[in-house]
RNA sequence: CGUCGAUUAGCUCAGUGGAAGAGCACCCGGCCGAUAACCGGGAGGCGCUUGGAUCGAUACCAAGAUCGACGACCA
């Protein structure tokens, strides 16, 4: 790192009595937009991380596992808070005297990539195209992020990340899925998903639109069957009629043939309603639809029983055209606003007909799935085998009129899902998938999933704490896990199945480790390529590929297994000391990594977990583009820099929302130059100090030194605490305050005399410097996680002349000492500091009546109670610099009471003090006694300031 | 709708069951040897609203408001 040539200075009549003036190339102003990239490029050619971890290889290891982003779009502010975070953290962790690690990864597979593959060139390419132009796409995204990461100040090792789609992290992956299957937690069962038959595979919800479809909607009616229970329900001894109907409404006659059950609102009322009709005398329906179906049917008729929905359950009605019966199932979600108040549960198509059979106990082989993939009937469907659904839409509505249980079939348009890609209808279906089950017991015997993670939540560290209830609540109330998904660019879920059975091969679990191995040397792409024969010779006519990919949270959830414990070993351990990412990753990455981890290793996968909110902006708003209210970190770090984003980072509150716009930024910018600028005095005032000879010992410094250095172990004490609690807006705060009130407004001030006008080499002035030195060494390490670029380029100003691998903030400790002890130094000065509080404020008063200007202007008389005034007077002449006033006496009296005069005497021309001995020299008219001591004899003794 | 979280000065954040704090910003002044700096002084807060237990709450409890996160294949 270069620092900069020395600001000319202006040009002045220089006095011929010298002072020591501070000096320093380190510029007040950090231009760090500019400059920092310059330093990211250095520490990138000098490999910085790698230099810091042989600076560090003695220590106890500390690893942060990167939660992987996905390698798609610019990042945008969310992902620098999250970088930077990671980054603060590892590099606090450092200097806590660890050997912290930081492998960044990416997520690679998935839909985005594959969606955004589609739009670039076209739908329908083959997996092996769609597989090579994913690759080389996601390749290219990593890139432009690496760049941008990097650009905040991130170390890590960049050239040599992990990738989700390098061939070993792929083959690590299924061998992943061998282990949770040896363990037993793999099985299959249905699920309704997004269908599209023109893609002949399931499709994400981003992948459904929704257009105008006109259907036929049909009213049916399902006969009676039960008339005991149902004249028992309507609290009647006998129905009227053996005849009659529970009717449904229905846009989709086609799930008909799949009918198993009929849904009830439990606190609905039910009329049992008597009409003219010879064929249908008795109907069931809501009563607030009673009117309005009878108009619409052109009957008339009279309710005579009511009772409520859930009085009904589980009464039998025969389906309208099959013999069987359907039971009624209660289902809050049922409405009024259409139809009878009566729904039609078709199991298979349907979610909520889905997850109301399973309520009953249904169980997935009593599902009736007549729909195939291509969206005909299956052959064995009586009466509509073979046809197309859409096509036998008709048919069936004429098939019911011909059983008399139609009452009525009309055109009706509404809003339908469809295909993206293909504009055509789309459908809800019950499909084979694979499952990860939460209440499986394990082969070896061992708690559930759900028990075993519930325990891993419980045994985790949460920052901030109510992390833990909330995945705890996820984890207890989550359904299992689908591990299938039906797409191209991910990692094959490659199980060899039964053509006709669907049953896994016997030997799933070596087999298995045959494809990782193939994927390891050639990628996913080698399972397309793989012929079952290859694998299982004569077996291979009864066995196909799965053609399931696996869900993608499942290769970011196995990154303990395929990073930690595979590609980067030597950097890593088991488990991470950490996970750090966005509170969504309670339901995410934090979620995924904790199951496939206690199906795999019966624990978590990290020691801690750490959730930061989001970015909004000043009003508590989300930022997105149309609110216009978008804060780029590529504009930030390229306008203020991004030390300013990372103080930025640092000094707010992640715990909650993290507000963003101008006017923060503009904020955190002048902390930044309250905190570069005295860093910048710090520097500047020990310019001509050379530690390794001028350093006064702990128990010669003046007492004010020896105050100062307390109050900076002091300041150490909270920042390590702080940091140790990750609250980093904790040490910014601190740190700001130091920098404000103990230096700026105080001891620097009072320094100010004693730094330029005792002689350059005194034991006054070394004394002052030691105490500089020992708060500039402190502050750089305090502050070198969260301002990095600022903390090396001191650094470099310090010890200049060396490289950055050769010599880097980042290489020292927080177990630097501040030499000396607290005794009882913090009362002792807070009192003096309190009594200076007074002496500024009757000061203030004199200048507002123009009488003084400089306090240097000033005489104090103090007036003061015991032991108060002894408290003063032991301080002897030292006080009047702790004042920064020409004179003070000290006075016993009843209360403080503090009196201000002008001086009458003559300002000394060098040190601008008022004294009686100015001119008392004749050869040095126009300075004081003071400045002729330090300039020609022996110098000021300062004992106390 | 449900679960969870947030709500203290213009901004970022502290804090305590007993008369509201800091830094920065703002206003006024000083200095002119940290100078696109530095020092001093001042002004500024129905502590989101409404109830409740309490002698008493910003702090404890409940409801509401506003904002935010998550809610199944979407990383």
């Amino acid at each position: 790192m270069q620092t900069e040539p020395k600001a000319a200075k202006a040009e002045k009549p220089e006095s011929k009595y010298p002072l020591n003036l501070p000096d320093t190339p380190f510029p007040m102003r950090g231009d760090l937009a500019k400059r920092e990239p310059k330093w990211v490029d250095d520490w990138t050619q000098k490999k910085l991380y790698h230099a810091i971890r042989r600076a560090a290889a003695s220590r106890p290891r500390w690893v942060l596992h990167d939660g992987p982003p996905y390698a798609n779009n610019d990042i945008h502010v969310g992902h620098a808070v999250n970088k930077i975070l990671k980054d603060i953290v590892v590099k606090s962790k450092l200097m806590a005297g660890f050997d912290a690690t930081y492998v960044p990864g990416w997520d690679c597979h998935g839909m985005p990539i594959e969606i955004q593959i589609e739009k670039k060139f076209g739908k329908g390419l083959p997996a092996k195209e769609v597989q090579a132009k994913s690759r080389a796409y996601a390749h290219e995204q990593i890139e432009k992020q690496r760049r941008d990461f990097m650009r905040l100040g991130v170390l890590g090792e960049w050239e040599n990340p992990y990738l989700t789609m390098n061939p070993s992290n792929e083959a690590d992956e299924i061998r992943a899925l061998r282990k949770i299957y040896d363990a037993g937690y793999v099985f299959r069962g249905l699920k309704p998903v997004n269908w599209c038959f023109d893609c002949g595979s399931a499709l994400a919800e981003a992948e459904v639109e929704y257009q105008d479809k006109t259907d036929i909607a049909v009213d049916v009616g399902f006969a009676f069957r039960e008339h005991d229970k149902l004249a028992k329900a309507f609290g009647l001894a006998a129905l009227p009629h053996p005849t009659g109907f529970i009717v449904i409404w229905t846009t989709t006659p086609w799930t008909l043939p799949a009918n198993q059950a009929l849904n009830l609102h439990p606190d609905f009322d039910y009329a049992l309603v008597e009409t003219n009709d010879a064929a249908r005398p008795l109907l069931v329906l809501a009563k607030d639809r009673v009117a309005f179906c009878m108009d619409r049917w052109g009957l008339e008729g009279k309710v005579i029983a009511e009772c409520k929905g859930r009085a009904l359950e589980l009464i039998a009605f025969a389906h309208p055209f099959y013999d069987r019966p359907s039971p009624v199932y209660l289902g809050e979600y049922v409405t009024l606003d259409t139809g009878t108040g009566i729904v039609h549960s078709s199991p298979a198509y349907g979610v909520e007909d889905f997850l109301s059979c399973r309520a009953y106990g249904m169980k997935d082989a009593d599902v009736l799935t007549p729909v195939l993939g291509d969206g005909k009937y299956a052959a064995s469907l009586a009466e509509f085998g073979g046809l197309s659904i859409w096509d036998a839409n008709p048919k069936i509505v004429e098939h019911m009129a011909s059983k008399g249980t139609l009452f009525k079939a009309e055109k009706f348009q509404h809003s339908y899902m469809h295909c993206w890609r293909h504009r055509t209808p789309v459908i809800y279906r019950a499909t084979n998938q694979w499952f990860a089950g939460m209440d499986v017991k394990p082969k070896t015997g061992a708690s559930s999933l759900r028990e075993t993670a519930l325990a891993a939540v419980e045994a985790t560290q949460f920052f901030p704490a109510w992390g833990k209830p909330r995945l705890h609540a996820m984890i207890a109330n989550r359904p299992d896990w689908t591990l299938s998904r039906q797409r191209q660019w991910g990692v094959p879920m490659a199980f060899l199945v039964h053509r006709e059975t669907g049953e896994l091969h016997p030997r799933t679990s070596e087999l298995l480790e045959a494809v990782a191995k193939r994927v390891e040397q050639g990628g996913i792409e080698a399972w397309q390529t793989l012929e079952v024969s290859e694998l299982l010779g004569s077996d291979a006519k009864d066995y196909v590929k799965n053609p399931d990919t696996l869900d993608v949270w499942f290769d970011s959830g196995t990154t303990h297994e395929t990073v930690l414990r595979g590609s980067h070993p030597e950097q890593s351990k088991f488990p991470a000391d950490m996970y750090l990412e966005g509170s969504d990753q309670h339901r995410g990455w934090f979620h995924s990594s904790l199951l496939t981890s206690c199906m795999i290793n019966g624990r978590a996968p990290y020691n801690e977990l750490l959730t930061h909110g989001f970015v909004v902006d000043q009003n508590g708003r989300k930022m997105s583009k149309s609110l216009g209210n978008v804060v780029a970190p590529q504009k930030v770090c390229d306008t203020l820099g991004a030390d300013i984003l990372r103080l930025w980072v640092a000094a707010t509150d992640y715990s909650g929302e993290l507000a963003l716009s101008d006017e923060i930024l503009k904020r955190v910018a002048d902390t930044y130059r309250r905190m570069r600028n005295t860093l910048r005095f710090l520097i500047a005032n020990t310019a001509d100090f050379d530690a390794s000879k001028d350093l006064v010992a702990a128990d010669q410094l003046s007492e004010l030194d020896r105050y100062a250095l307390a109050l900076t172990r002091k300041l150490v004490r909270e920042c390590r605490d702080a940091y140790a609690r990750y609250e980093f807006h904790a040490v910014t705060q601190k740190i700001q305050v130091f920098c404000s009130e103990d230096l700026g407004g105080f001891y620097l001030d009072v320094l100010k005399d004693r730094l330029y006008t005792c002689g350059a080499t005194s034991p006054a002035r070394r004394s002052a410097q030691t105490a500089l030195h020992h708060i500039l060494q402190t502050l750089v390490r305090m502050l070198a996680p969260i301002l990095s670029f600022t903390c090396e380029e001191i650094w470099a100003t310090l010890y200049p002349g060396k490289t950055v691998d050769e010599s880097s903030v980042l290489f020292e400790t927080w177990d630097y000492v501040v030499p000396g002890e607290d005794g009882n130094l913090l009362e002792t000065w807070q009192t003096l500091r309190e009594v200076r509080g007074s002496v500024t404020k009757s000061i203030e008063s004199l200048r507002e009546q123009g009488t003084v200007g400089s306090s240097l202007q000033a005489n104090v008389v103090i007036s003061a109670p015991e032991p108060l005034a002894a408290a003063l007077l032991r301080l002897g002449d030292d006080l009047k610099f702790v004042f920064i006033t020409s004179r003070v006496e000290v006075k016993p009296g009843s209360e403080l009471n503090v009196e201000v005069s002008p001086s009458a005497h003559q300002k000394c021309e060098r040190c601008w003090h008022y004294r009686a001995d100015v001119g008392g020299n004749a050869a040095h008219p126009s300075i004081c006694g003071r400045c002729i001591s330090n300039l020609y004899g022996d110098g000021e003794q300062r004992v106390y300031a």
